[in-house]
DNA sequence: CCTACCGATCGGTAGG
DNA sequence: CCTACCGATCGGTAGG
């Protein structure tokens, strides 16, 4: 099941061409195996040398690249909140400034569930679910970036919460409302590869996110309509 | 830590009251330890020997009582669902049958929430994150148990949706409103023991559930006044 | 990055 | 439920 996970190699180590440095390369590599099983199995459950063999390598060499199992840890979690930021950055920039509150709430819910459910979606979980085995100091590092992530929900929030469209207290309202949103990476079905078309086909990210939307932001007019 | 939690014993194993069985007892001594445990610090990070050296059991004790690791992580989710599911029956015919809809849900999620954080609150947030390591039979035990808990807010949900004031399809909202609640386990402080009265004071279960309640089901009054 | 290795820990068992 | 124990695995290291 890994082997097209592998780097091609010609028997034994990977012969480098001459004066390129690829170390950054490998280093990526164990992150990605490491994301993909600590997804898959949890931390505790996942070996060093699962994560080695996964990418070719021995049972020893991740420890050339990561001091210990645990800044392997922290680096999945770096990694996966930087790709997050990227991505929630992109989203908002690309829809301008002058929308809705309510409009962009949508965005950040619709990206929040592809950073958790879409493609490339092992990093954030692992953060999410494994923030246990993290020492004090790895913790501190994460808090510090992941409050710079949740920095962008405050004021769409806030809005709502000015406006009357949200009543709960905006703190409390985001710690809600993420928690429905990640709380969809243990229920959320990957696309099966067995039965090519399910009898209850799983929702779509888009229905997931206008779901949330609703439970969240009813809509005025079709609550009146009742 | 742990002192006031051991039964007292004198020297040496606890001499039992002859013709007393007491299997039961030491068998339930097991379990909460084991769910205290495996809360704080996680199933594969807890050894069973931490777990008889809790309860003062010698390190081979607990297989006296479980086959192996994994059937007494099962049996801490049975535990946890039972009572789980008293409490819920208890709430829910302490309030009668005639109130409204929204009055019975802010019964489920008060309810939800002290199992959630309340006293003896170890059980369920051990099955709620630790589900992967089961294997498939011990899930299959589970996912019925679960089933029968969250029976009882289906018919709630399905006339808050009948009647509009819930618009999102009534399975991803159980769904999404169960996530809201359970991803409290990851953020709620724990009553601190120092600081007498910390600056901001944490939430009480009370405050949450309206805070929940404002959040999922708006006031129409209140929003209406806009 | 591999080879060869070590100390520690862990789940579990036999036999009483 | 204790005593005494074992096989397996694991994170990590020295030395190249």
């Amino acid at each position: 099941m890994t082997e097209l996970a592998e780097p091609k190699r010609a028997r034994g180590r990977p012969k480098k061409t001459e004066g390129e440095r690829d170390d950054g390369n490998r280093r990526q590599a164990l992150i990605s195996a490491a994301a993909q099983l600590f997804h898959l199995k949890g931390y505790d459950a996942t070996s060093t040398r699962e994560i080695a063999a996964q990418v070719g390598m021995q049972a020893g060499s991740p420890f050339y690249h990561f001091g210990n199992k645990q800044d392997l840890l922290l680096a999945v979690m770096v990694e996966g909140m930087k790709q997050a930021i990227e991505r929630q950055r992109a989203a908002c920039a690309a829809q301008g400034k002058d929308l809705s509150a309510r409009e962009q709430l949508r965005t950040l819910i619709r990206n929040q569930f592809d950073v958790l459910l879409g493609p490339d979606s092992d990093f954030i979980p692992v953060m999410l679910y494994e923030w246990r085995s993290l020492n004090d100091a790895q913790r501190q590092t994460i808090t510090r970036i992941k409050d710079d992530y949740e920095a962008a929900w405050t004021p769409v929030l806030q809005a709502l919460h000015d406006t009357g469209q949200l009543q709960a207290p905006v703190g409390l309202a985001r710690l809600m409302i993420f928690g429905a949103l990640n709380w969809s990476v243990q229920w959320y079905e990957a696309p099966s590869t067995t039965s090519p078309s399910s009898p209850t086909r799983r929702a779509t990210l888009d229905e997931l996110t206008e779901s949330a939307l609703q439970l969240f932001l009813p809509d005025r007019a079709a609550a009146a309509a009742t």
